[in-house]
DNA sequence: ATTATATGCAACAATATGGTTGCATATAAT
DNA sequence: ATTATATGCAACCATATTGTTGCATATAAT
């Protein structure tokens, strides 16, 4: 299970809201991430850090400031890891429907 | 972000291999889940405490065991948040497209 | 050269998490 | 009635996580 380190990542309201930030900006300061998340600058970065740990996010130091940019291979490997979940169950629901069907005449 | 507590549930392997196991047996009992997840009984029985708590899966007394039943509808939603997130970053990228287009001329 | 800004890093504390063991209890089987 | 099975619950421990503060440092601006 080692899509397990993913949702991990996405699964703390901080970093969700980092995560979607940077949908929206595409890239992005440490500095300007750590604005406006009800925590510390050095505590916004450690949950920063939990995401490059993930991979969900890369570092590209500037200069002075280092920029934020998420890569959204990882939400991708994320998201089709739960359709093939559901897709499972849709199967093993039809393969349910299937047998009903055939032991009812 | 209410979400993050459906991808923290999922982000743990044995959480995720509970899951996994259901999608492909459409239910289960708590012992039978509990089985070959390399912890004890009790241990198993908390993570699936997490799962219940995050709504991923509902428990149903029957006798002296209790059904295991997924609830795929928490994992349609997590899975269209992602898809969500993934259209916003598309759009994004489209719009600087667009941009770069126009100024190019 | 001084000052301001963006960031890194470590130490610490509080709380959460993941796991165990031991025991209680309700239902089912003999 | 006894025994076996499926489960619940609490106490406890080790480790991880989340957050803070304080200080160091590198780049940029004046």
């Amino acid at each position: 299970m080692i899509e397990a380190k993913i949702y991990k990542a996405l699964g703390d309201p901080i970093r969700l809201k980092i995560v979607t930030r940077l949908t929206k900006q595409r890239s992005s300061t440490i500095g300007e991430l750590s604005k406006n998340l009800g925590v510390s600058r050095q505590g916004a970065r450690k949950q920063l850090q939990v995401l490059v740990s993930a991979k969900l996010v890369q570092l590209r130091p500037k200069g002075r400031q280092t920029e934020v940019v998420l890569d959204t291979n990882q939400l991708k490997i994320a998201r089709q890891f739960i359709a093939r979940l559901e897709q499972q169950w849709d199967q093993r629901l039809l393969a349910l429907k299937n047998f009903v069907e055939d032991n009812s005449n």
